[in-house]
DNA sequence: CCAGACGTTGTT
DNA sequence: GTCTGG
DNA sequence: CCAGACGTTGTT
DNA sequence: GTCTGG
């Protein structure tokens, strides 16, 4: 799955791996965990850049402390759940990252690891985002992180990982013309072992308190 | 018809 | 153990 | 995802 | 909001 991520490229860098003509400039973040802000691209023909919270509130929740915080959502069953059928057929988004984490080991000798594309450019998530309006009359926008089948690297740690489009379906991903759900979930793939990296790192990330570029550093 | 649920992951 | 905060 | 909290009373 | 269970 993916729960923590990093986004610490050039603007520049994040529009061109996005196709984008520009990117807003952002803090660089090593250490992006649930509940906190997080970029997204949405809409189509000219896609925006908005800043939501991770953990995607379905516009009728009534009562935000008893939802789970939804993270992620699987591309295999999306199309069937309550909370992320709406936003799977209208509410598509890529989250830009360049690179996210995954744990592995025993509760006591817990281990992040750190993945990255290759050529360590930054690359888009498949996302979801619902608007939801509180009570107190306040609009709150939130996002959430599909999964899919791991590829061989992710399977040595996990049963999933998040689903990354490829440059050339990042368009149709984002088109809100396109809303038969098996042609938005053809567009969710595994992306290839061979064009990603991976490396061990130290405890740093472990606490979401935590950032900078001690995080990603070799344990 | 109304009421009530609506989620993912990892671990054992 | 379970829930909340980041 | 992991880390950290998890409580009540009285007094100022 | 929308679907399921009764």
């Amino acid at each position: 799955m993916c729960g923590r991520f990093t986004l610490a490229s050039p603007a520049q860098a994040v529009a061109a791996a996005l196709g984008l003509p520009d990117f807003p400039a952002l803090p660089p973040r090593y250490n992006i965990a649930p509940t906190q802000a997080v970029a997204i691209v949405r809409g189509a023909p000219v896609p925006e850049v908005a800043l939501t919270r991770w953990g995607l509130v379905p516009g009728w929740t009534k009562d935000l402390a008893r939802l789970p915080l939804l993270i992620n959502a699987r591309a295999e069953t999306a199309a069937e759940k309550p909370s992320f059928r709406a936003p799977l057929r209208s509410r598509r988004c890529v989250v830009p990252a360049d690179g996210f984490y995954e744990w592995t080991g025993a509760p006591k000798a817990r281990r992040a690891i750190y993945f990255t594309l290759a050529d360590g450019a930054p690359f888009a998530l498949a996302g979801l985002w619902d608007r939801w309006l509180s009570p107190d009359g306040s609009e709150l926008e939130s996002c959430a992180i599909l999964t899919t089948a791991p590829n061989a690297l992710l399977a040595r740690y996990h049963d999933r990982m998040p689903a990354i489009l490829p440059r050339e379906r990042i368009a149709a991903w984002l088109d809100p013309e396109l809303r038969d759900p098996a042609r938005v979930s053809a567009l969710i793939d595994s992306y290839p072992a061979e064009a990603m990296r991976e490396r061990a790192v130290g405890p740093t990330v472990h606490s979401a308190r935590n950032e900078g570029p001690g995080c990603v550093e070799p344990a």
